[in-house]
RNA sequence: GGCCCCUUGGUCAAGCGGUUAAGACACCGCCCUUUCACGGCGGUAACAUGGGUUCAAAUCCCGUAGGGGUCA
């Protein structure tokens, strides 16, 4: 374990939550501790599009940034300095502000109300607290992957992407620049050092109705190493709240995040066309013979296994099967035509020691967040690609999706369900 | 033009004298959920029209409006 009391952190606050009983916790532990936000958007670029958080979010942050600019307050210290000096933005604490406003655009992870909470938990903790605009890694590494696999016909998991590329890459790095011995994130997972293996290992949290190891599959032994889950032990969110409530934090009864965070009102494919300027042509439904059902709204508005919103009108519900992007079809199918035992996942993450190609290992696999997990088997094929055979037919698998395989409480390692 | 069939909610579609007029898709709300989906619960909404026959008609008969086969 660490010697706390020399060891400096910084911990990703998302203004939810979470996160913020997680530094709190840091804090009671005696670690040395920064907060921080990650501004993930072009707030004026996207409102002015027309989709993205809530309409008073620009104005608010331009006031935002330009106290910030002038600066000076008791938190900006050097490490502010340092992170403006390459176009991060530090907004520090003007005093007060109304903590107690009501209106919430609902579930965001980066709005200006979310900085704000942040912000206010980070000084009722007495620790600095940064914004840092990583927002043009974000539309890199995130939003266009978002876009070009749902173009490509694929659905893709952006949240999976987002703790890949910002928290634990660019927000990492950005940690050690500052001198910071960890990340600390609000996630609900466990790391730990295995002797025997000389591996970090991924367990899954101790609530296992609040695990999130399925988005974390894609950690590296040096950001495992350099990580730090501090709710991992919690085995009850109300308990989460309750400490959240006792601190005084003005977001213990904000609601759990949800829906893809830069994306309004849920609607992501006219997210997509306005981001990408063109509308998704349109095309045909059809049958497994080929016959022509109807006329599809652009193959990036539907996923495998997906009822609802094909607006077709038959005797019995139909299931999307199959995207062909060649044909520009959708193919629909009763249910019980969606299940399938095998898959080829690619860009696979092993945190448990890889087996030997060729061998085989049994495990356990969730081929989609909300999916149950099922027994299987894994191999890694030529090229790294593991495959992997499900004992029983599995209901949906998608390209695009993750598959994360587990033994018990260990993540075995995951990657992305590629096109067969 | 003469005979013979159709007409139910936004859509598809049950129903065959007495039903709270099914169900599916769509839509709305809620639940679930750091993706997209699935799923669960709930909700709005219909018998083309007029007149009969019946204690009772979406269901039987007649007329009026909108779609298919034979005979010219």
């Amino acid at each position: 374990m660490m010697e706390k009391k020399e060891k400096k952190v910084l911990i990703a606050m998302s203004g939810g939550v979470d996160s913020s009983v997680a530094a709190a916790l840091m804090v009671q532990e005696g670690y040395q501790c920064i907060g921080c936000t990650m501004k993930l958007l072009n707030q004026r670029k996207a409102f002015d599009d027309g989709h993205v958080c809530h309409a008073n979010a620009p104005d608010h942050f331009e006031a935002a940034n330009s106290a910030g600019e002038r600066g000076g307050s008791e938190t900006s210290g050097k490490a502010g300095a340092v992170c403006r000096a390459d176009g991060s933005e530090g907004i520090q604490g003007e005093d007060g502000g109304d903590y107690g406003r009501t209106e919430r655009s609902g579930h965001t992870c980066c709005s200006l109300d979310d900085v704000e909470d942040a912000r206010f938990v980070a000084r009722k903790l007495g620790m600095p607290y940064y914004v840092f605009n990583f927002a043009e890694d974000f539309s890199e590494k995130v939003i266009d992957r978002f876009v070009r696999i749902y173009q490509a016909g694929g659905t893709p998991n952006p949240c999976i992407d987002c703790n890949r590329y910002m928290k634990f890459e660019r927000l990492y790095r950005r940690s050690r620049e500052l001198g910071c011995d960890a990340v600390v994130t609000g996630h609900y997972a466990r790391i730990r050092f295995d002797e025997e293996s000389g591996r970090w290992q991924l367990l899954r949290s101790k609530n296992p109705d609040k695990d999130q190891t399925y988005v974390l599959y894609s950690m590296t032994q040096e950001q495992l190493a350099h990580t730090l889950f501090p709710l991992g032990e919690f085995s009850d969110k109300e308990e989460v709240r309750g400490m959240a409530d006792r601190y005084g934090f003005v977001n213990s009864r904000k609601p759990d995040s949800q829906d893809i965070c830069f994306v309004q009102n849920g609607k992501y494919a006219d997210f997509i066309e306005s981001w990408t300027g063109k509308r998704a042509a349109h095309g045909d439904f059809v049958d497994e013979n080929g016959t022509v059902l109807g006329e599809h709204k652009g193959l990036i508005r539907y996923t495998i296994g997906q009822r609802r919103g094909l607006g077709l009108a038959l005797p019995a519900p139909l299931y999307v099967s199959r995207i062909d992007p060649e044909k520009n079809q959708v193919v629909l199918t009763p249910e019980d035509r969606l299940y399938s035992a095998r898959l080829v996942a690619e860009d696979f993450n092993w945190i448990l020691t890889p087996p030997p190609s060729g061998s085989v290992i049994e495990v356990s696999a969730k081929p989609r967040y909300r999916a149950r997990e099922a027994a299987a088997f894994a191999r890694i094929l030529d090229g790294g690609k593991v495959e992997i055979l499900f004992h029983e037919p599995q209901r949906a698998l998608t390209v695009g999706q993750a598959v994360v395989l587990y033994q018990g409480d260990l993540v075995v390692g995951g990657g992305t369900i590629a096109a067969k």
